[in-house]
DNA sequence: CGAATTCATCGACGCGCGTCGATAATGATG
DNA sequence: CATCATTATCGACGCGCGTCGATGAATTCG
């Protein structure tokens, strides 16, 4: 390995200047800087992360935690927020990694901390009252929460603003002449939030209920007609269940979208295109969300434990015009 | 941060007992070694990784390397193989990080080699003539190629025993009857393995070239009952493909199974199991194959650099009977 | 009981780098 | 020319831990 020691002798200066010369904390002549540099590429020298580390200086090192999103389907992560995040570091000169945790398992966390060569932690996939959360707060360890922010806006958080979505969502849906929409979601009780923004559009919802799977969107569609007459749209925040009630609607006398509108939320891009008709979605830029998380984690690294600064991005989302939107009782667009 | 010196003090032994009380390298009497561990569980102890890896010992870590599997969906990691490796490597005491570089960017592979934290990598979605392998064997890392060995049999590797695949689907097929099988695949060609294994059940095979598409799985549908008389069933090599054809066999007027079987290869299940009627796969179990590419790992890692070992696993694979086989001519089972 | 052996423990050193205080070189000022 | 401020560079130290050689204690054997 080449060390610090080589690139002095090569440079002819001492084992400080080259260090200064890298990092910039203190003048270095031109000429001398030059001829480190010069040194540095003839001996391909990087310096070794866990002797910086261990001497004290920044980690520069993104955790992103997951709690293991990998297995379950329904929460399977987005490829597209791990790119993003990626070369939102990289931009900076940190890099990352990916801990995965078993789920729930606070003493995986513990580790990671010990371990002592991360200097943020971007944690993904949180749920509601998340042990994570109190856990990193406590260590004061710079942290970020990107996506579900159920634990409130208390710490630093970079969100997708669904309110947005809704907000896109009925207005697209009053456009094309629907007045009754129904709300595809886990539970009974739709979401105030939702509540509010339609009755500003002056549109009268439906809760339909479904479990996230394949078959709990089938089963709906079979039911459909029949139980919801007069809904001539669908909000659909399942994003399997969804995929099941298209795929099997037409087998069961529905035909979309002219007797149904759907328009999915929380959607892969992946999910809605699987599907014939293909899935219209309010959809946002996972990549460029991500991306601008990683560039905060390395600031808020960089400003220090004790910054007082707070991180609250929420970002818009596209309406993606697919298949299955049109005006009521017509065909397709 | 508790540190040796905690440890040492507390328990009232020097620091290098702690060390090797710890390690277990030098013999320590089970009084002193009690005196300790009751320190290192009371202070909530954990050595300092940069540390221990900078003072020479093994970097306990194991790296996944993927090359950016996370975007695109066809090539999209099957969660089992990281969780499969976090629980294998853990089980040896060590830790394991994600390292998602950029497609082909050797770059990314040697800074992660220069940071020198990681003890070993396990390959993931290699591609042909990946040149990270030639990198990592230059650079004398320990290494396992996971999942897909085009680069040969020339370093360790983990895989799924492909040859065991088809010799379980054709002879699944032979037994229900079928003697004209198509095989679904991005070529025109057959992969003479097949064509060997198709042989020797007296099987006749007919190529089905298609994108790896929902629209090519589709448009398949639709003329396959024209193009292919003979063939009742189908062997699918690919995943997204043979979703569209399933989805949409029933409006070409294809009944399945009644009038083609199929048997899917190297899909996820929750592809299989997300069209009606569920495709019947041969599949692996991803989670206990990586668990143990974990394990080997780590015993490679712990072997040193000079070992001669050499790893080679052939994973077989497992018929999954769901609802797209039947008997030549009939409806299900 | 003294010498030889084994066993348990200690102290010291070094891994590679960041950083502080000190020193040498240079320039500016009276 | 002497003095002071500035700039460029050096040497030394410590981060926390693994490990080697050495020391002291306990045990065995003649």
């Amino acid at each position: 390995m080449t060390t610090r020691a080589d690139i002095a002798k090569l440079a002819g200066v001492s084992e400080s200047t080259v260090s200064y010369s890298l990092s910039g904390k203190r003048p270095i002549s031109e000429k001398t800087r030059n001829r480190v540099l010069a040194a540095v590429e003839q001996l391909g020298y990087k310096s070794n992360y866990a002797a910086a580390a261990l001497a004290g200086g920044l980690p520069r090192m993104v955790t992103m935690m997951t709690s293991n999103l990998f297995l379950a389907p329904p929460s399977r992560i987005d490829g597209a927020l791990v790119d993003g995040i990626v070369h939102g570091v990289r931009e900076r000169g940190f890099h990352s990694v990916i801990w995965p945790i078993a789920n729930g398992d606070d003493s995986d966390v513990k580790v990671l901390l010990q371990l002592n060569f991360s200097g943020g932690v971007i944690l993904m996939g949180v749920t509601d009252n998340d042990q994570r959360v109190h856990l990193l707060n406590r260590e004061k360890v710079p942290f970020i929460v990107l996506g579900r922010t159920d634990v409130g806006f208390k710490y630093n958080f970079v969100d997708r603003d669904f309110e947005s979505v809704y907000k896109i969502a009925f207005s697209k849906f009053k456009e094309l002449g629907h007045t009754q929409i129904g709300v595809l979601s886990g539970n009974d009780a739709i979401d105030p939030l939702i509540k509010k923004i339609a009755a500003s559009n002056k549109i009268k919802l439906v809760s339909l209920k479904s479990k996230n799977t394949i078959d709990g969107g089938s089963a709906l569609a079979k039911t459909f007609k029949q139980s919801y007459p007069g809904v001539t749209a669908i909000v659909s925040l399942l994003d399997i269940a969804i995929v099941g009630f298209v795929n099997s609607a037409k087998s069961c006398g529905l035909e979309v979208p002219r007797d149904v509108s759907i328009i999915g939320v929380n959607m892969l891009e992946e999910q809605a295109t699987s599907t014939s008709p293909q899935i219209s979605t309010v959809a946002f830029d996972a990549y460029e969300m991500a991306k601008s998380c990683g560039r905060n984690m390395v600031e808020a690294i960089e400003a220090g434990k004790n910054s007082k600064k707070k991180i609250s991005e929420l970002w818009i989302g596209d309406f993606m015009d697919r298949e299955t939107t049109s005006r009521v009782g017509e065909d397709s667009k």
